[in-house]
DNA sequence: CAACTGTATTATTAATAATAGTACAGTTAA
DNA sequence: TTAACTGTACTATTATTAATAATACAGTTG
């Protein structure tokens, strides 16, 4: 499912709430899907389940999954209170990312065209 | 120059460089101008000369400033050959956040609207 | 020459990431 | 009902990284 780069500076832990986000924003990962548990996803990858866990908690604390004890953990459905939290917090990103766009000469017609590249890649699922 | 947020979880160095980029980007610095020296800004935000150091190299590392030995550290000037390297990594860190935006429903027109909120910011100095 | 500059080095401490091992409670299917 | 799953929580230990501390050296400048 996932590849980790383990001489990498950026802890395991965010390479996989990363690697998980990308792909439910790329609609990889559907509503509702379920996720390889805690335990099995640590054997595949070798690494602790902590580690495993540190990741999920994550992910839910941002509303990206949810879990159910006993039952396992599910990618959410993005509802409307989920986000608005959310996209405050993107606007801030997208407009601290776009300054430096701006400064290293991006002009707003390339930025739309990355725009609809990012949509094309969801459509594609 | 600066506010640190010491109880922050992103380390000090990392803080630094973000907000001098920042600035470069912003045009609050201008090209050439110079930079406080390493121990006039360790003594002024009370943190290792080290750390300062470090922020410093990363910057130049990036190509965000330029250091004379015996003279002080600069703003760097924008150079083509400069961009290069910088657009490729810049148009990877764009698409990855527009996937996010468009997961959270951002359309084509508020990304248009946060680009020149940043050309803005920017004219405005 | 004196007082700056960046840079490098080594050692030490503080903070964080990752591992290891164990435990508990809810779910599910044999 | 039991066996095998699930998430979650906790403590302890090790490994890695961030930050500090104290010097040192060479180039620059008035």
């Amino acid at each position: 499912m996932f590849e980790l780069d383990i001489r990498s500076r950026k802890p395991i832990y965010e390479q996989l709430t990363d690697k998980i986000k990308e792909m439910i924003v790329h609609g990889v990962l559907q509503p509702d899907e379920q996720l390889p548990s805690v335990r099995v996803l640590s054997s595949q990858l070798t690494v602790n389940p902590n580690t495993i866990q540190k990741a999920y908690r994550e992910l839910e604390r941002e509303g990206y999954i949810y879990s159910l004890p006993g039952k396992g953990s599910f990618v959410a459905v993005l509802g409307p209170e989920l986000t608005g939290g959310r996209r405050a917090e993107m606007r801030e990103a997208l407009l601290r990312l776009m300054a430096e766009a701006v400064y290293l000469g991006f002009t707003e017609a390339e930025i739309g065209e990355l725009y609809r590249q990012a949509l094309e890649q969801k459509e594609r699922g």
